[in-house]
DNA sequence: CCAATATACTTTAAGCCTATTCTATTTAGA
DNA sequence: TCTAAATAGAATAGGCTTAAAGTATATTGG
């Protein structure tokens, strides 16, 4: 069988994806911003592909466990929630499927009853690193379009787009009752 | 009652974002992908709250009229899956919802019996027209941190990604069998 | 013509994600 | 102390998203 694309296989286009759509006319922060928005799921679309390919895993999990590997004196719900920029609820539920496939683990804390620590298992930190490697050799490819000076280039406007948008955070900007 | 954030409420972290976390003896390539993330998503995330509480609306459904509005003639189903790099059942889904909104409509092609032309109504084509000028205010707010040349430089640099991480798309990375 | 294959779209099952609401516990203040 | 508010986490309902499988139509090659 030729190697086809599948029926509702997902492979978007090159020919002309959103931002290609852009006009001449078009604000050019609004042309920037669907280029940014373009590669990043570009890319995001290829990790998760290789990580379910590879390890039949998905890329929350990864990220969470990414999260517990940083730390491993383990980290508290809501400190997930921060560090990987989604909801308790979503914690609760991407938790719960690790712990069912024994990669972590919730550690009561008795200082405070309400509250535990997620932590790697040891198979869950076994695991991990296997994956972490490959995860990495990916993205270095994914990114090597870049020369050094370019990788860096990009790293500091990033940062500038990233204070700023942090920044205004605050102002809530379609709230206004 | 005190303007809080709600409990379960997503406002994620300032302090410590999931890419602050990144090591020093993390590669290059593993920070600026880091960074790229945590940028699109704080703006996106942005985004999509303004959408829901300006217009009750989300992003999806903004994005697949905004195609549709630069090309009045209608697009069809398979085009409006590449274009928004989404599946195909992901847009008959969001399709649906506009359809019953009375947003869009779908237009028979006797030429192509399986296929029709997703189109906006005259409805949709007045909200949309409401809903793009707040947006594209937004955008230029979140992104008003950087100067003309470095809007255009980040340009430069995400072209480059985006094409070298398209060309790569054919290795298949992490699909070995 | 007709069978095989490809294409356009839908359906389904499962997971992700959010806002909201709930319970349990802790903390702060009168 | 005792009550009100804040916090940690879980449960819920609804929408997004995908891969895979299904239906209908079109195309292609024998």
């Amino acid at each position: 069988m030729l190697r086809q694309t599948a029926p509702g296989r997902l492979r978007p286009g090159r020919a002309s994806d959103r931002e290609t759509a852009a006009r001449p006319d078009d604000h050019r922060a609004l042309r920037l911003w669907l280029r940014m928005l373009t590669c990043t799921q570009l890319i995001e679309r290829q990790i998760r592909n290789a990580l379910r390919l590879r390890f039949g895993t998905t890329l929350p999990r990864f990220d969470l466990m990414s999260q517990l590997e940083r730390h491993p004196e383990g980290l508290k719900m809501n400190e997930l929630s921060r560090r990987m920029m989604v909801s308790g609820g979503n914690v609760t539920g991407i938790t719960d499927q690790l712990v069912k496939e024994g990669l972590v683990e919730r550690v009561a804390q008795p200082s405070d009853r309400r509250a535990f620590r997620i932590r790697l298992t040891r198979a869950g930190g076994k695991a991990f690193a296997e994956m972490a490697a490959e995860h990495e050799i990916w993205i270095i490819g994914l990114l090597s379009g870049l020369s050094r000076r370019e990788h860096q280039d990009l790293l500091d406007l990033l940062a500038k787009v990233k204070h700023h948008a942090n920044a205004r955070e605050d102002f809530r900007l379609g709230d206004r009752e």
